[in-house]
DNA sequence: TATGAATGAGGCTTCATTCAT
DNA sequence: AATGAATGAAGCCTCATTCAT
């Protein structure tokens, strides 16, 4: 083995570590709550020191951003998909899914963007957050636009629309992670389809009373 | 005056001084967030001892459930005066506002509670506020009901339409307060009424496709 | 005892802890370097908890500046005591004896300083500290004016006196110090006489070439 | 080139990075301070890894003490090239100057040698230290045992001379390092040539009150 | 009843040093 | 020989809660 390839090796090594320590974190925030987890319960359960954590991450709260901005690359990937194709509608579809599929985990990043952004913490990664957030916007936006155009939604302005879908989202993660409602909710695939069926519709042309 | 008049007295003092200690947490609470609200600060403000605090609520999470069930409390005379008049709409009218009203103690509610509750904290008020969430929700029940029976709601489990307010207005909020949007929204009131019609409107009957 | 009364030895034992604290936390810096003592060791020897400390002072470093300015203050008796008699020629002595009389001390001090600048740390304490300096270094500018216009000092700014006085007595502190040259000086009285002399004679009017 | 020459030059080279470790070292340490330089950041200033360096030098301590060394090793050649010429007032001059003209540099020893010996350190190397400060106080002592046989310097133990110039040094060094200091004095250079002109002729015959 | 000094567990972070590759 | 990832002891500071007065 040549040496660039051990030196590749050993960046990938490095970036797999990382990764894992990552998840374990991730796993770690969604089951005890991000407070109730130390820097040292995450190296433990990875299996490493605590000081090797920093090696890797400058601060607790770094973490929370790698993990928010991963969160958010992943919405990015799902509108790349969308993107191409032609079946616009399946967009919102993929939207909702996505974001209602696992709502431990946004509402997770829901609580630490709120914390982290009190704190003034990690100014660069919130900020590369916010230009992902950015460029999701907007594709989102173009697509919005396109389907007014087609005739399909009332024609508001764009955000409208969005902001409706991302509040109605929301809600219903919140909503499905309640203990009151949950004890409350036989059937909870059949509300989900309520709810994904509303908001899909609710921006739609005509449905507005005049 | 009487021993027993003073003691009425000194009864409802203490009762007054119990509610100052709750509209200066929560004052603090909105303003700094729970975490960084000490129970000292909140002394130092209502201008007495931290150790008299501890005469009234024996931790600080039983703070946080009073101020929950003080909100909760509000909501149900809301439900009260509108039990009594005809006009059944209004309630989803008043029930939106007031939760949108004040977006950030709503939050903080909603922060609270999922702390609250990974602590096991002061189980017997979780447990009345759930009571109390209950018999609003009982109320919320009988007027969905009677708005379907009349024949201006969708024929689906009452539960589903509660839900999708419930849920829509709690996007709403979490979007009036997201630094991300608000950047955005040129005209914030336009947009409330646009999700607040969208609110009121969505499960009327005929709005959903055939 | 009434109330008052309470009240007031309440707050002169709260004082008395804090001078305790100060002198334990001077001893262990004096003993093994303010590095090398940590704020737990400072409690454990004063017989209290590590939190008790931090009722006391805000930081670590907050601390180190009460201390220095403890030992400036110190220094504006001395010059008060001076001030009022007529013998300004014993302001010199005075001032080298105390310096020199405490060399551990002062160079904790002066080591002490630098940290703390360099860290920007407590500036308000710093700049305190800054303002007692400076009183006492117009105090001293008004006696060395004095003894020139006696004519017993050399004409040159009164600063030159004072900076050399300030510098020799500096070096002597660091002389008797440090551990090579102590271990070559036989007789520490006679060479301190010996640097006490120059320190109060170098300014003199005459001693300068031509 | 036969593997002679090649061992050789290996060792040239491994002597020669050792040489660029503490030139680096001493420039981060000039500017950051000892204790907020990491051995990493020494490592990367040189472009080495971290582990290079302790290949040249067991731990930090040791990259002090050689520092520390070196400069005495400096103040030898001085002392050396003064050995040979007549002009033996030169020598206190130059001794004046080399100690004044990096006041930081000194300072930092001054430090170092404190918080070495505290830890008791490689005590080898701090009585290599020892060995050849004696060397050059011998040197300093044959020096001025000359100058008083000669009738310049006043008849005391030759060590007196000694350690009042180096206090004065010393404290002439601290004075231009002095924040407080530095913001009262308009002209520098003026008051160093007082402070030397003290310096060489403060132990002269006859200075002294008969 | 009111007080506030005292507590100490517990969290985050740093960095000199080691060691497997 | 060179590397740099890994380590973990150690330090500073916070704050909910207790308790003697």
């Amino acid at each position: 083995m040549t040496d660039l390839e051990k030196a590749t090796r050993r960046v990938q090594e490095f970036r797999q570590r990382e990764r894992e320590i990552l998840d374990v974190a991730l796993a770690l925030f969604l089951e005890q709550g991000e407070d109730r987890v130390t820097v040292e319960m995450i190296a433990d359960k990875v299996g490493i020191g605590k000081g090797t954590i920093y090696k890797h991450f400058e601060t607790k709260n770094e973490i929370y951003l790698l993990l928010m901005i991963r969160y958010e690359e992943e919405l990015a990937e799902i509108f790349q998909k969308v993107h191409d194709s032609a079946d616009k509608e399946a967009l919102a579809r993929e939207y909702f899914r996505f974001r209602i599929s696992d709502p431990k985990r946004y509402q997770l990043f829901d609580r630490l963007e709120q914390k982290v952004i009190k704190d003034h913490a990690v100014p660069e990664l919130v900020e590369k957050l916010h230009r992902i957030r950015d460029a999701n916007f907007e594709d989102l936006t173009r697509i919005v636009k396109a389907r007014i155009a087609e005739g399909n939604l009332e024609d508001v302005p764009p955000i409208y629309h969005i902001c409706s879908a991302w509040a109605l989202a929301h809600g219903a993660v919140a909503l499905m992670e309640s203990p009151f409602y949950t004890r409350l909710i036989d059937d909870k695939s059949d509300l989900t389809d309520f709810l994904i069926d509303i908001g899909i519709r609710m921006g739609n042309r005509g449905q507005r009373g005049k």
